[in-house]
DNA sequence: AAATTTTATGGGAGCGCTCCCATCAACGAT
DNA sequence: ATCGTTGATGGGAGCGCTCCCATAAAATTT
């Protein structure tokens, strides 16, 4: 069935070496012999065979994603689909394959060892881990480069893709105190993933900004999932905020359900604000008042740096990690009332 | 770094031959030597090398699973995202892993023949091609086990699992005339994706059923995204249907949108059924009866029967294509008015 | 014209594994 | 006691490729 190196160089009457040459587009090759190659290789539909490559070279050109489970947001959110294809379509560019790992905590430490052992991917991606997840040090200590989307709280020695989490919530309170608005509640991601504790943090930032100190009873802990957005409104409505910062736009949409059943307005009687723009956000009833966050981009950049790294580590000594912060955008739409008040 | 068989057996004092039996789980090995190998490969923290597997084997123990991009509603609609995790759970269950490769047109005839002659992957997973999808034939001619998800319309020799989406959307639509509408319009996937095709097949026979001849103006194509059934309502509502049957409920989504802008409630003013239960179909205003499809399901059966057809075709001869069809479920909730009626 | 460098090519070794065959001991059957 | 027969193990070959070194021819320098 497959064609071989050995096969294409008896055809073209060269070596092995040269028909190596050819495909890996060294130089160093007569013009003709290339081309006389090339022409036997065309014709017999030779594709190299990933997994000799994979064993000669050490290299597979195959890029790991891992994404755990249990990550509840999975399946409620446009999220991820957005980033695998960021992802898929920069590797895709760069001649890389993606290897998905969904991987699920009873498989967790077997695939852990797979993936840094197996010597079948050259690099990883490590997309939404948990603060301290124990996936992490393995990739640390595993020696293999990779890449996570979504700063690192602590390891000095993660690369990584974020967003500016902080610094963007803020920037959401703030123009919402602007608004006038002053009980300001939030509904949070979940505390053990970094972008929820972030989102947070700058939530709290911005009211301290105006001399508001937090109130507790105005901070519900969501889960990132519509669901979660839901509950967590249904809690929050006891302490009647004037306005809430949601901190994803799925929650957003559980959140506008509750306030809808609850019988409240929005903005009239409360202003909710959520963060990601995802696309259904323009949609909501009414449109969702957001931060942009290129999640496409991001997954593009996380591999394309992936692939810099591997790169450097192919060659020379080791590189320094990388961080690269995307930028983010308000999204003004109707849900935060900034066509009602001045 | 990376231990080797090699290494296992000189500290455990056996041959390479004797470590790979132990590691592949072969008879004949004494239980003293298994057990002397065992705890040297744990101590050493091996794991085999998949790349010199698959050379040395022929098999690598990796699904391809492909997804054409184009596909619109690939991040609009939970529908991925739990098909991905069906066939990863399973995948992870029966040790083997996924690589996930989103056709980008562009690159799809390199994609194709990389699954095909790289010798990396064992078998493919084929998730919503379209009906005349150059990447099918490729596949069909490659020689490679594969598995479609969703049923294709002619090919004698295509395994693949889907659901029966005529008769499903046949009994939504009954059901809908059992209520007492006449005026039955639909929103229809896209007519080259079989599931859109097949769906508005159904509801025509419904409509036969009942000796009603099907309205042209009553049928607006959609293109499964959130959009398009926005796009498609607003069409249709010209036409003033009583009720209309929408082919996905992420297209229901955007119909229902157009509604409420358009001042129409339902079920009062229209009744609207949708298709496949995503997990949000519960949340909509109002809750949508649908047609619970089990996406989940579906991804982990058609994962198990490749699997299948991997084993049989390293064994022995050829095996018949398998064609499995997994059960859908009538949901009524409220969007249909059978509260109303009766 | 001789010495040196560059360019084009071939061949061997080896990546880590599986598979086949050879070997040898231990066993029950004759 | 002798002969298969089975079970346990070792070693060679080879999967298809890359990488290195050797060689020969061509181009450049002195």
């Amino acid at each position: 069935m497959a064609t071989t190196l050995e096969e294409i160089a008896r055809q073209a009457g060269v070596s092995r070496s040269t028909v190596s040459r050819v495909i890996n587009n060294h130089p160093n090759v007569a013009h003709d012999t290339r081309q006389r190659v090339l022409s036997v290789a065309e014709r017999l539909n030779y594709h190299p065979n990933i997994a000799a490559r994979g064993l000669a070279a050490g290299q597979t050109g195959i890029i790991g994603l891992v994404i755990p489970m249990g990550v509840p947001a999975l399946f409620t959110d446009p999220y991820f689909p957005l980033l695998i294809q960021g992802i898929a379509s920069a590797c895709n560019a760069n001649d890389r394959s993606v290897m998905l790992w969904l991987a699920e905590p009873e498989y967790e430490r077997r695939t852990i060892r797979q993936i840094l052992q197996g010597g079948l991917i050259d690099g990883v991606i490590l997309a939404s881990a948990l603060v301290n997840d124990p996936i992490l040090d393995a990739l640390l200590n595993g020696g293999l480069p990779f890449i996570q989307v979504g700063r690192h709280p602590t390891g000095a020695h993660v690369s990584y893709v974020d967003v500016d989490n902080v610094n963007s919530s803020r920037e959401m309170v703030a123009h919402l105190l602007r608004l006038g608005y002053r009980r300001i509640g939030t509904i949070t991601g979940p505390r053990n993933m970094i972008a929820g504790a972030d989102r947070l943090q700058g939530y709290i930032a911005a009211l301290r900004d105006r001399g508001i100190t937090p109130n507790p009873e105005l901070i519900a802990e969501g889960d990132f999932t519509e669901e979660g957005g839901y509950a967590a409104m249904r809690r929050l409505l006891r302490s009647a905020p004037e306005a809430v910062f949601v901190a994803s736009d799925a929650m957003a949409v559980g959140a506008l359900r509750a306030l809808r059943e609850a019988g409240k307005r929005v903005p009239e009687d409360i202003a909710i604000a959520g963060f990601d723009d995802m696309p259904f956000a323009a949609h909501t009833d009414p449109p969702l008042t957001t931060v942009h966050q290129p999640v496409q981009q991001m997954g593009a950049v996380a591999a394309e740096t992936l692939i810099d790294l591997i790169r450097a580590s192919s060659t020379d000594a080791e590189v320094r990690p990388q961080r690269i912060v995307l930028p983010t955008e308000l999204i003004i739409r109707v849900s935060c009332g900034a066509g009602l008040r001045r």
